[in-house]
DNA sequence: AAATATTATCGTAATATTGCGATATGGGAA
DNA sequence: TTCCCATATCGCAATATTACGATAATATTT
């Protein structure tokens, strides 16, 4: 099996769970927030910070354009990532209102 | 190869993916949601809730319970699971310090 | 003690992810 | 055009994840 039975859950679920997937990789989150920090930059410079192989870089990259959280322009020769503010701050939207459901009562368990 | 070079990124970029590994599966945001709206319950109910065979929904649990977001205690021939609230909080506080790094300067890219 | 109920673990199969070398693709320079 | 440079994609190997039936472990009931 491996695969996962997205249909036994509402659509919701399913997108919180991609979204967090995206994000499930310290090399994603070593280029994101690289870009945050720069504010942009192009694939050879994340292919140094990372220490990954070129392939591998380009393959998370790949996967966070996917999702929506980067955008990438063509620069020349070179390719410039950036961060998409909106999906960015989307992310932030939904994660919290996730986080925010748990009412703190005190010792919660049986 | 299959297996994520941990060593390449910080301690804080390897414990930020895990945390989003734990949630990244509808099958375990649906106990999550579970757990917070009925505040607590037994693995049975869980195992109705989510259609998932009661193997599979055990195995997820053991994830949950491996990451701390929940704890399970044994309730007569039952296990009795909840969501640990002091766990739950530094998850929020860790996910909204990382999606409040970015500042939003209008449009960003190259 | 024996039967039943509840949950965890084992073993296995299918699929997904991670990583990299090799190769393709497309732009800029000579 | 031909030669580089930067990046993406392909193909493959290793490992991880997801799922489930069968079985083990433990508590309760009969």
């Amino acid at each position: 099996m491996g695969i996962t039975k997205s249909d036994l859950f509402t659509r919701q679920q399913n997108e919180l769970a991609n979204m967090a997937k995206a994000i499930a990789h310290p090399a994603r989150i070593a280029i994101l927030q690289h870009l945050i920090k720069k504010n942009a930059c192009i694939t050879g410079d994340l292919v140094e910070e990372l220490g990954l192989a070129q392939a591998t870089t380009s393959q998370h990259l790949k996967e966070l354009k996917n999702a929506g959280i980067i955008q990438g322009s063509i620069e020349g020769a070179s390719v410039c990532y950036c961060i998409d503010p909106k999906v960015w701050k989307q992310y932030n939207t939904v994660f919290n209102m996730f986080f925010k459901e748990v009412k703190n009562n005190g010792s919660s368990c049986c």
